[in-house]
DNA sequence: AGCACGCCGACT
DNA sequence: GTCGGCGTGCTC
């Protein structure tokens, strides 16, 4: 943990000499050491059950148990569960009454599904993140895997030894038909099992013929679980991918050239070594990841690069694809069978750069030589579902066991890995020049302040400056980073405002199904006709959305076309690509969405983006509220001046002044670190200080409430001097799926006193019907 | 996490 | 009576 966020202390990596991948005690060639007992395996089962369990592997499984595979194992009243084996011993426990062990009933995978120092990676993220080890392991190894998606049990055929005898011996030949004697031929001569159909291609002959041989009992049948790749003999050959012949890249810049010198011993050593590559938009940083991936791959390692889920575009999957041949993409919209796929053929070492989102940084790769984590900022590698894993750490921690290089790549880059290259523990590369010289795009702030005339949220001057730019044939990105038509409905007479019936969050008015959203759990409600509380007949819709600003352009530019770009209209696979393609060609020349549009985006002719509401996010009581406001602004930022012709970008802010906006403006990282960091430090918030998030969560409000105080109370009385709390409050969304919910923070310059503070948890379990999570290094505090 | 056990108060 | 909400303990 302590190259990970910026902690001083513990959880050094353990000085564990990189394990061998399957330990030569336990294979099947040296089954006579083992004791005719059985032998002895540590087992985590898929459950929040935070202890190693120890079986017996009885006698028939010796020789096939091994390290990483998944077992079914009897647990208490539970019946049988399956759990994955982590340790293989001769002896068990001594502290354990022999009585007790129970036997392995089954093992599921023939194959180890992930090695060593998987396991290690997923102990350390069960310490880390205080969840069980098995949660950690069920989060690395997709369900598609799991469940041997794509895989189905094949009948095979077998010749008996009396039959085969009575073949080679020509005495069968006498009674048989020549079809018969010719199918028993053919499943003597293979030397692989033949299904039924593989013998009838085989011998030319009809199912027929061999259903007559079963039944005189001269041929038998076995099941078996096919392979991936057995299943697939039967398929057709995808279409091979014509390789797109790769047009040389291009000539490195100084910058570029100076980032590859700087990483090129790392790249070329067996060591851990992270580096923040501090680039800005348009500064070429993705030529710098290919490049390095190149060194790696010319040496036979292989690389994972991690992408925020929306980067995950087509124009990024063929970056890479024109550079190597050997990629696999993992999307979150996979099939299972596709990604089970994807898993095999990467664990086979078939494939050199495993591109994908957060989880990708589990790919079973054979011989990690690079990780590489762009956008390395984005929360959106932050897993809020158990295990709450942050992707760029888990990839620091997983680099440290792997002895590879970790390239963090950003134009913003997160304080935290800011702060850990100032301190040294990140080696730093700068880009500060965009290629082919180009400038930085000139921001002007609006001061909606002084706008009289908002109709649809555009002041005169974005709507000038949108004519001025289509007018010379330019394209217009415009950023919005809220869904729907009118953000709230509120009662003129009385002052309500329409909620979610199952949350505590105002609903959200969609025009294209005139009905209100709970962007919080989806749900909908039809507008109500009248004000729910004081029945005034008519309701106020106000705040706009993306839906409503994309009315406002078609009604002020009639005549050129104009697409919009978020998760509503973004439903359907392949409307993505289909809107980058429409956009790229130029027949859309006005792209509007949420923040999906601010990432990533490289489009030559774009000559001005808006920013129609800079302070979204600007006010929300999160710590790192204008972290975001600045990243935000300024990736959108860079989406222009891409081309020949320079770009404009127009901030419309209530907040001209705010270090965010301002320091976005002027494209001024280290302006707006400057003033906010030394905010970070009184409050021990990130990255001065390791937080702690628990929320407690249930239906019954008061007892809720009542246990996280009584919750607080006692941790407050065990921690640390060093160690401060915030709260228990009420969260700031209170209710959410009608559970109310409160949280507590604990924040600690250092992490040891935290993790021995919340080594107590266990002793004040939440009662009935109020759960309790538990969220380490949060990044959502609503 | 699940599941069983045992403890209570409130009903057909 | 016994049904069902609730708290606790256990799982090799």
């Amino acid at each position: 943990m302590s190259v990970v966020n910026c902690d001083q202390e513990s959880d050094e990596p353990r000085p564990s000499p990189r394990p061998a991948r399957q330990p030569s005690w336990f294979g099947g060639d040296d089954e006579e050491r083992i004791e005719p007992g059985g032998l002895f395996v540590g087992v985590v089962v898929d459950r929040a059950l935070d202890a190693v369990l120890t079986y017996r592997a009885p006698q028939r499984l010796v020789g096939r148990i091994q390290l990483g595979q998944r077992v079914r194992v009897p647990l208490g009243r539970n019946g049988v569960v399956t759990g994955y084996c982590v340790s293989v011993d001769l002896l068990p426990p001594p502290d354990l009454a022999p009585s007790k062990i129970k036997d392995v009933v089954e093992i599921l995978d023939a194959v180890p599904l992930i090695d060593a120092r998987m396991l290690e990676l997923t102990r350390w993220m069960a310490g880390y993140y205080l969840c069980s080890w098995g949660q950690a392991l069920d989060a690395v190894v997709p369900a598609g895997v799991r469940n041997q998606a794509g895989t189905r049990v094949g009948t095979f055929l077998t010749v008996p030894p009396e039959t085969r005898q009575a073949f080679l011996d020509e005495r069968l030949q006498k009674t048989l038909t020549a079809k018969q004697t010719a199918a028993i031929e053919a499943l003597c001569r293979s030397d692989e099992m033949l299904t039924v159909s593989d013998v009838c291609r085989r011998a030319r002959c009809g199912a027929g013929v061999i259903k007559a041989l079963r039944e005189d009992g001269l041929v038998h049948t076995v099941k078996r679980r096919l392979s991936l790749a057995e299943a697939r003999r039967d398929e057709p050959e995808p279409t091979a991918v014509e390789p797109t012949a790769a047009p040389r890249p291009p000539a490195m810049t100084p910058e570029q050239a100076a980032a590859m010198e700087t990483l090129v011993p790392a790249l070329e050593g067996d060591a851990f070594a992270p580096f923040v590559l501090f680039g800005v938009t348009g500064s070429g940083k993705t030529e710098v990841y290919l490049t390095a991936i190149e060194r790696i791959v010319a040496r036979g390692r292989e690389a994972i690069v991690l992408v925020p889920e929306i980067s995950l575009t087509p124009q990024t999957i063929r970056r890479f694809r024109r550079r190597f041949q050997r990629v696999a993409v993992l999307h979150s919209h996979l099939s299972d069978v596709e990604r089970h796929r994807h898993w095999q053929s990467i664990a086979q070492g078939e494939i050199d750069v495993v591109v994908g989102a957060r989880s990708a940084i589990f790919a079973p790769t054979r011989r990690l030589g690079l990780i590489v984590v762009d956008e390395e900022h984005e929360s959106s590698f932050k897993q809020e579902t158990v295990p709450r894993y942050h992707a760029r750490d888990v990839a620091v921690k997983r680099a440290q066991l792997e002895n590879a290089p970790v390239l963090l790549g950003s134009a913003t880059p997160s304080l935290e890995s800011w702060r850990n290259a100032e301190l040294g523990r990140y080696a730093r590369i700068s880009m500060p020049s965009r290629v082919e010289g180009r400038p930085m795009p000139a921001v002007e702030i609006i001061d909606l302040r002084n706008e009289k005339h908002l109709a649809g949220g555009l002041s005169d001057t974005l709507r000038i400056a949108m004519h001025q730019a289509l007018d010379d044939d330019g394209q217009v990105i415009l950023l919005l980073n809220r869904r729907g038509y009118n953000t709230f409905v509120i009662c003129p007479k009385c002052g309500e405002v329409v909620k979610c019936r199952h949350c505590d969050v105002a609903a959200t008015y969609h025009k294209s199904r005139h009905m209100l959203i709970c962007h919080t759990c989806d749900a909908e409600r039809a507008c109500p006709p009248a004000c729910p509380a004081c029945q005034a007949p008519v309701l106020h819709y106000g705040g706009i959305g993306t839906e409503r600003l994309e009315r406002e352009i078609r009604m002020e530019f009639p005549f050129h076309e104009a697409r919009r770009m978020d998760s509503d209209t973004m439903r359907r696979h392949g409307s993505h690509e289909e809107t980058l393609a429409a956009f790229k060609s130029g027949e859309v020349k006005i792209l509007l969405g949420t923040q999906m549009i601010a990432k990533g985006l490289d489009f030559p002719n774009v000559t001005l983006v808006g920013v129609v509401d800079a302070d979204v996010a600007l006010h929300l009581p999160d710590f790192r509220a204008a972290e975001r406001t600045f990243q935000l602004v300024a990736q959108v930022a860079g989406r222009t001046g891409r081309g020949d012709r320079p770009g404009r970008v127009l901030v419309q802010s209530f907040c001209p002044e705010h270090p965010a906006i301002y320091n976005a403006a002027r494209h001024d990282y280290e302006g707006f670190v400057r003033h906010e960091l030394p905010t970070r430090e009184a409050p021990l918030a990130s990255p001065y200080g390791r937080i702690v998030r628990l929320v407690a969560r249930g239906r019954d409000e008061s007892r809720v409430e009542k246990y996280l105080t009584e919750l607080a109370n006692a941790l407050r009385a065990r921690a640390a001097p060093g160690v401060r709390f915030w709260g228990p409050s009420p969260a700031p969304i209170l209710k959410i799926r009608e559970e109310f919910r409160f949280h507590l923070q604990a924040r600690c310059a250092s992490a040891a006193p935290l993790r021995a503070m919340l080594s107590d948890l266990p002793l004040h379990p939440p009662p009935y019907k109020v759960d309790l999570s538990v969220d380490v290094d949060p990044i959502s505090m609503l």
